[in-house]
RNA sequence: CGCGGAGUGGAGCAGCUGGCAGCUCGUCGGGCUCAUAACCCGAAGGUCACGAGGUUCGAAUCCCGUCUCCGCAACCA
């Protein structure tokens, strides 16, 4: 009989900068099913990969004096050492430039194109010259170039379009009628209503992006993103090669999984994109949430990321992995922060898990010389309770990770474990040694308890279910080992007192992660940010010159209606007052303001702002996350009017 | 009237196909000594954002209204 088959996906990470904790939550979820999908002994297939093409990667290429193959070359090796860090066991790793996937974009490309859901139209946004780019009207920064603040303008780009909006009903008729297609229920909700807001035709070529798959049959053009990175799915197994057998075989996928910045690319556009191919839909999309900080999305380019690097060094990647499977972002956003990440690993791995393991296997060693006693057959009631919920724990479990939901799998294991400890107790094999036989069994039933657990535990902390069952001295770690069957077959086997983990010291490893592991990691972090850090264009001293700044004193401050951002000044300067609009209400009350002294740009051009003219610049300073932020003002108390310069 | 998500004991979350409000951490008290000051038991603590709103025998759970918070969008000279 065919083996059922498992395919699962993460998504193909961007190569243009080095992952952080938030990816490992995909990676490791995906892991944690794809092991238990084979540990069901199903034919599993376990896909991730890296995005590679694009402007972004092209330019950090440049910056790093590389061509962007190389770049990406040495970055991959990143992503490879992180996977195998965290024990990440996929069974193929694409990447958008393998030449495999090139071929299969480039052939699905042309085929979109024969069969005319592809066509070729205009692409109109705001090109800087020098940098030959394109920017659509909320990408520029002040109505000039992002990058280098020059200049743009409106140019038409010659695009080829994906006809989007002929497959827009059709996507949202299969979401409905699929109920299983989408997890959660608020992302289908909002794909939907996305949908109904109307979908206009996708552009998927550019011809200012050099660094991408040229389209075949017109090579000035390069595939953009859509076409490019979503069909690694079936690139990756050979779709349109001269190999399609593991394609026939794992297409659909099981599960696409990923964070939900990306759910909109996968439930609307990748579901049209394989319409158009006349491919079935893949079974299952979670889009789980985001693993923030107070709020905030972590990520890079918030400099915010605690780094897995150090967290696996120093805790264990299993520590890393349970406490991303446990807390972690499975359905909705998750908090993350360094005590409640160490309190994890302390209360459950730590005091349930491992003490449990401990404890037994020290009473082992000092009753019976660590040799398993067999069971006797005089099972009382509370051994029935417990070995009845270990036995159902394979049920509990597969119905947990059959919903995508390692989380509550490893709730119903940690019941058991407490069960464990709580059967100690009850039992207090300290009270036994005269009743050998009885001591034999309660201390067997917890061995099992450990075996069970043990093996469960391989989808989750494959090296923690490891170190359990060497020292448990036990080679069969199936899952049909979990049964009573099994339980009464095993003794024997020659344990030793064992510590699977040592307690964390809360407050020394918080120093340490917060200040200590710092000044390790931020070299790096510099160097990375020093690289990206950009200065504008020389200037000479006519240019400055044309500046004019005043110290101006605040007189009045309000918030202005209708707009999140504003405060609306009075600032006096000299003889005169002005009104000036800043964008600041997220970091200043305006009550705070009012009597200050500011710097301000006297003589820029007044500007209408939410209906308000406001006439000149109160001058801030501030980083680039945003996150500190403050205006600048004089060092000492100085009249207003003063010139600066 | 932009789109969406969320408001549950000190913290973090679950429950939301309606039926005595649950989990982990924390706090307080007790027990045990096999174990990594670990383990076990008990207690305190919530009018489930608000509306003496609607439906119902019964609502955290469904409906209506209000407020607040968070993303995205807009604004941010």
């Amino acid at each position: 009989m065919e083996k059922e088959k498992f395919y699962i996906t993460t998504p193909i990470y961007y190569a243009s900068g080095n992952l952080h904790l938030g990816h490992c939550c995909t990676s490791v979820y995906a892991d944690s099913l794809a092991r238990w999908n084979k540990m069901l002994g199903k034919d599993v297939f376990f896909l991730t990969g890296s995005d590679e093409h694009g402007q972004k990667v092209a330019e950090k290429a440049e910056k790093a004096g590389l061509t962007p193959q190389a770049y990406c070359d040495n970055l991959v090796k990143n992503f490879y050492e992180l996977w195998d860090i965290l024990n990440v066991k996929y069974d193929k790793y694409i990447r958008t430039t393998d030449s495999e996937h090139v071929e299969c974009v480039q052939k699905i490309f042309k085929k979109l194109y024969d069969q005319g859901d592809i066509y070729l139209s205009k692409y109109e946004g705001w090109y800087c010259t020098p940098c030959e780019s394109f920017w659509t009207e909320s990408q520029l920064k002040d109505g000039k170039c992002p990058d280098c603040g020059r200049e743009v303008k409106k140019q038409e780009e010659e695009a080829y379009f994906f006809k989007l909006s002929k497959y827009g009903e059709k996507v949202k008729e299969y979401i409905l009628s699929h109920p299983d297609f989408i997890k959660l229920e608020g992302t289908k909700n909002e794909m939907v209503s996305f949908i109904d807001q109307g979908l206009n035709d996708l552009c998927v070529s550019r011809t200012s992006v050099k660094w991408g798959v040229p389209v075949p049959f017109d090579t000035k053009h390069t595939v953009y993103v859509w076409i490019d990175a979503l069909p690694n799915y079936i690139s990756a197994l050979g779709y349109l090669s001269e190999d399609e057998a593991n394609f026939t075989k794992y297409w659909p996928a099981d599960v696409h999984l990923m964070a939900k910045e990306i759910a909109r690319f996968h439930i609307i556009i990748w579901p049209a994109i394989l319409m158009a191919l006349g491919l079935p839909l893949p079974n299952k999309i979670h889009a789980h949430g985001w693993l923030t900080q107070s709020g905030v999305k972590m990520g890079k380019s918030l400099g915010n990321g605690f780094n897995p690097y150090v967290l696996c060094k120093r805790y264990g990647v299993d520590a890393v992995r349970y406490y991303l499977l446990k807390n972690g972002p499975i359905l909705g956003d998750a908090p993350y922060d360094n005590e409640s990440f160490l309190k994890l690993i302390n209360t459950e791995l730590v005091n349930d898990l491992a003490n449990l393991l401990s404890r037994t296997s020290a009473m082992l060693v000092q009753n019976f010389d660590g040799e398993l006693p067999k069971l006797s057959n005089n099972v009382l009631d509370i051994d029935k309770v417990l070995t009845d919920e270990v036995v159902n724990l394979t049920t509990e479990v597969s119905k947990h990770m059959q919903n995508l939901e390692p989380n509550n799998a490893l709730n119903s294991i940690l019941k058991v474990v407490r069960l464990a400890n709580k059967y100690i107790e009850d039992t207090a094999p300290w009270t036994l040694k005269e009743d050998k036989q009885r001591l034999g069994d309660v201390l067997h039933n917890l061995y099992f308890v450990l075996h069970s657990v043990a093996v469960l535990m391989q989808a989750f902390t494959p090296q923690t279910a490891q170190k359990i069952l060497e020292a448990l001295k036990d080679t069969n770690a199936e899952l049909s080992t979990i049964s009573n069957e099994y339980n009464l077959k095993i003794f024997g086997n020659k344990v030793e007192k064992t510590a699977l983990y040592q307690r964390l010291d809360i407050a020394k490893e918080i120093q340490y992660l917060e200040v200590d592991s710092l000044k390790e990691t931020d070299k790096e972090e510099k160097m990375e940010d020093e690289e990206t850090l950009k200065h504008k264009p020389n200037i000479n001293f006519e240019d400055f010159e044309k500046l004019e700044i005043m110290v101006g004193k605040i007189l009045t401050a309000e918030k202005v209606e209708n707009a999140d951002k504003l405060l609306k000044f009075n600032v006096k300067i000299g003889a005169e007052t002005r009104t000036i609009v800043s964008g600041v209400a997220k970091h200043y009350e305006p009550e705070y303001m009012v009597g200050k002294n500011v710097l301000v740009v006297t003589n820029l051009a007044p500007r209408k702002i939410r209906g308000i003219e406001s006439a000149g610049m109160i001058l801030y300073a501030y980083t680039n996350d945003d996150k500190e932020f403050c205006f600048v003002t004089p060092e000492k108390e100085i009249t207003d009017g003063a010139l600066v310069g």
